[in-house]
DNA sequence: CCTCCAGGTTAACGACCGCTAACCTCCCTG
DNA sequence: CAGGGAGGTTAGCGGTCGTTAACCTGGAGG
């Protein structure tokens, strides 16, 4: 992960702005003016940069599901030739509750304002989101070789709605740290999967 | 649970749409003429039956919350003087998952549109869904002792976004069946709750 | 120094939405 | 059978919202 330096550009400003305020209030629930006034210009001036208010949600979503895409297989592809399931399947849970703890507003716009988006958008979102999803289900199955691909399918959902829980969690800064938080989720969701690949064929 | 055999009222039946529609679209994105043609009656009828739109959203997340608690409750009576903690924790968790699966309009509400009741309504939802909380806390840390209250509390808070992952698992009727789903998310999430009291002291 | 464009501004338009007003029509009741 | 309330209807008002139009300005380039 290249950490920026350099300060971001009025466009990721707003992108990230704008993710703020839809996830609080959701996207109808948001005027363009006050996306603006968030950034210090007003209204109107957010059309030099967005051809709308659909284009900004349309560019968090994609951007979302291509981010947890590519991260999930690079982190698969660093995992080596014969990965270990057990290592593959941990650095993918710490990946996504990396992304749910930093960018919450994200993750909550992630499974909330899909529908609002043009069809084409939303299809390619849900082809991201697809392929994320049945990467994660190859791996709980190499672990887990007992479970039936959909009942992984399933759990792998459960887990997502278990890790995309923190923003419930508290306001801010409420919570026992962040590294705590982190070994939390990830030892639920490991014992979530492991209840899962036990006791039934699925 | 005594079933209903009479027929729902018309303000149960708007009550219903308003729920599906509200969590399709969100709050904002449904009007008034929609629930109402949901309903077979157009537009302004609803005012016969709510004084508002928010009046029929407050009393959804009212009424969710009051469920929750109360079932919860009589769970928690019936168990007996001396409870078993593991037994009275799978009678919430089937609890709740009942509630997912047979309300999933109503789940996805929940913990969506909270914030556009007005301030009374808000705290008397917020404060429902706290005792609740609590209650499941108290009930956990009697299995785990081990466990400190905010981690506690985390790990409620985490199981819940497991099990009201249900809306996204499917289109109607795509799952496994409804007994074989339940019976996954029970497992799933005993195994969450195991593994978080399990290593750490929290 | 003139030009021009990137990136703002304010004004205003058209659509939509929540809600009210005014009216109608059964059906129940005394 | 008169009366009235419950539960509809349509018309329309007032406000808000996304978007466009028209205009302004500072700074970079020839």
């Amino acid at each position: 992960m290249a950490t920026r330096t350099d300060a971001p550009t009025r466009r990721e400003q707003i992108l990230k702005e704008a993710a703020r305020l839809f996830a609080e209030r959701g996207f109808h629930g948001v005027g363009v003016d006050e996306i603006g006034a968030a950034v210090g210009i007003s209204g109107p001036g957010l059309y030099r940069h967005f051809a709308g208010k659909d284009a900004m949600l349309a560019e968090l979503l994609v951007g979302i599901s291509g981010q947890l895409l590519t991260g999930a297989k690079r982190r698969l592809a660093e995992a080596g030739e014969v990965p270990a399931p057990e290592a593959v399947l941990d650095s993918l849970i710490e990946g996504h509750i990396d992304f749910a703890l930093d960018d919450r507003p994200l993750i909550t716009l992630h499974d909330r304002e899909l529908d609002r988006l043009r069809d084409s958008d939303r299809k390619l979102v849900r082809q991201l989101q697809r392929q994320y999803v049945e990467l994660w289900v190859e791996v709980v199955r190499a672990l887990y070789p007992g479970l039936a691909e959909p009942t992984a399918r399933s759990a792998v959902h459960s887990v997502f709605g278990l890790l995309n829980s923190t923003p419930h969690l508290a306001r801010p800064g409420a919570l026992p740290g962040r590294a705590t938080t982190a070994g939390l989720l990830h030892r639920m969701a490991r014992g979530a999967f492991a209840a899962a690949g036990a006791t039934s064929a699925g």
